[in-house]
DNA sequence: TCTGGGGTCCTAGGACCC
DNA sequence: TCTGGGGTCCTAGGACCC
């Protein structure tokens, strides 16, 4: 399949009108958010080739800073490779739980535009000012605010993508990064993706992507050859949206529902080929007990978990169950020691994953959402918290340590001092009392 | 080519029920 | 045993997102 770098959407005619849109959509998107977190942090390296590593040994480069991109540097490229392109590169390890506050700083400064908020990613959300068009003016002064409003809860840029659907504002986004400003009226919607590559799209990927370029579909108007109906025998309702998308009519809603989460789970990877056995025990614990310390945050508990090793010839895994749901990391890790006597018959590992499946609250909702009663003012405002918390709280866990035999007993407690969203949310509650 | 770490949603198909 | 028809739950795996 071919690959598109570049973005073929059509220019918007300049005099925009100024009735209120039918739905209006924006999507603010930081740019290189946890490089530019690092470059406000220390001045000195603003301007400078930045890249994020996972802690000082992390090989792989998780994102990195324009001036980084501009020499080669790209997200999952090798640190060795990346050095090669860009020798004056500075590697920086990940500050997760400071990403988290500032992330949670946006957010709450977003959320006092309107309380449609969809927290779509640490950092990026959607807005749907629709309602509030006659109270903040032209989608322009509206986007503008936004930016401003972003600047001065977090010092940084943001780009802005506004339009009548989700995914026409988020292509929008994307462009005149950084600090990007791009404004699709609705009625102009269809015209701007028209010669835009299908697989610019959230949602359209080399799966879909394949399917779409066998049948001769690789832009947005091309898709208008092929029925709507065949889309639908194919992939269902996604199929139908992505119709939908395609011509500037994406149905889906900025929700800001924020829900138990499916799935709570660690993983990490280890040396190539990890053979040892107290080796394999000591990362599956320390899984285990990253897990079980997030099911006691939310006050969830779960019977049900994942327990897998990935090795060259792919993962073995078991879904072992408890008889009663737990949170204790004793329980879990007994699963653990279980699934290596069973299930491993000595194969190399490069990978450990342990996930609760399915966890459940232990009295009825999240712990995180009971934290005020004042309907009238205070709830939604955690409510957002709680979306951003329940989504990305695990962030505020600091990364784990090197993994070693005389260190394993101290890996897990300091690491969970509660940092960045969780002490955030305790001065917002004290700021109220 | 799987780097690092965390998720969601959907569908097909089997087991089991009347 | 495969004729008739309907349904639910669960699981594996694919596809996608940051």
């Amino acid at each position: 399949m071919p690959e598109t770098t570049a973005s073929y959407c059509s220019p918007i005619p300049p005099d925009l009108p100024s009735e209120p849109w039918p739905r209006a959509i924006i999507l603010v998107d930081m740019n290189a958010f946890f490089a530019s977190v690092e470059q406000h942090d220390k001045p000195e390296w603003r301007g400078r080739p930045v890249a994020i590593t996972n802690g000082l040994q992390g090989t792989c480069i998780i994102t990195c800073s324009y001036e980084a991109r501009a020499m080669g540097v790209k997200t999952g490229m090798r640190l060795k490779q990346a050095y090669e392109k860009c020798p004056t590169l500075i590697q920086c390890p990940a500050h997760p739980e400071r990403y988290a506050e500032v992330s949670t700083s946006i957010m709450s400064a977003l959320y006092t535009i309107t309380p449609d908020v969809e927290v779509f990613s640490v950092d990026e959300a959607f807005l749907d000012v629709t309602r509030c068009q006659k109270i903040l003016g032209t989608p322009q002064e509206i986007a503008q605010l936004i930016k401003q409003t972003v600047y001065e809860a977090s010092g940084l840029l943001c780009s802005v993508g506004m339009s009548g659907d989700k995914t026409t504002a988020k292509h929008a986004a994307k462009q005149n990064k950084p600090d990007g400003l791009t404004i699709v009226p609705p009625s102009q919607a269809k015209h701007y993706l028209h010669n835009v590559p299908v697989t610019e799209l959230c949602g359209i990927n080399k799966g879909i992507g394949g399917y779409l370029a066998d049948r001769g579909v690789f832009t947005c108007g091309d898709m208008a050859q092929l029925p709507i109906s065949e889309l639908g025998r194919r992939f269902g309702n996604i199929g139908r949206r992505i119709w939908k998308m395609c011509s500037g009519e994406d149905p889906d809603k900025v929700t800001t529902e924020v829900n138990t989460p499916k799935s709570v789970g660690h993983g990490k990877v280890m040396p190539p080929a990890t053979v040892d056995e107290d080796t394999l025990l000591m990362y599956l614990l320390h899984m285990s007990e990253k897990v079980a310390a997030r099911l006691r945050r939310y006050n969830l508990q779960a019977n049900h978990f994942f327990i897998g090793l990935n090795t060259a010839q792919g993962w073995i895994s078991t879904k072992p169950r408890l008889a009663n749901p737990t949170q204790d990391e004793r329980l879990i890790y007994g699963l653990c020691k279980n699934f290596l006597k069973d299930n491993w018959s000595g194969a190399g590992a490069h990978q450990v994953q342990v996930t609760a499946l399915n966890p459940h609250s232990v009295t009825g909702q999240l712990l995180l959402f009971d934290s005020d009663n004042d309907l009238s003012s205070g709830k939604t405002h955690h409510h957002v918290m709680d979306n951003i918390n329940a989504r990305y709280g695990e962030l505020s866990l600091a990364p784990a340590r090197l993994l070693n035999r005389s260190s394993m007993p101290n890996v897990i407690a300091p690491a969970w001092k509660p940092f960045g969203l969780r002490q955030t949310i305790e001065k917002t509650k004290d700021g109220k009392n």
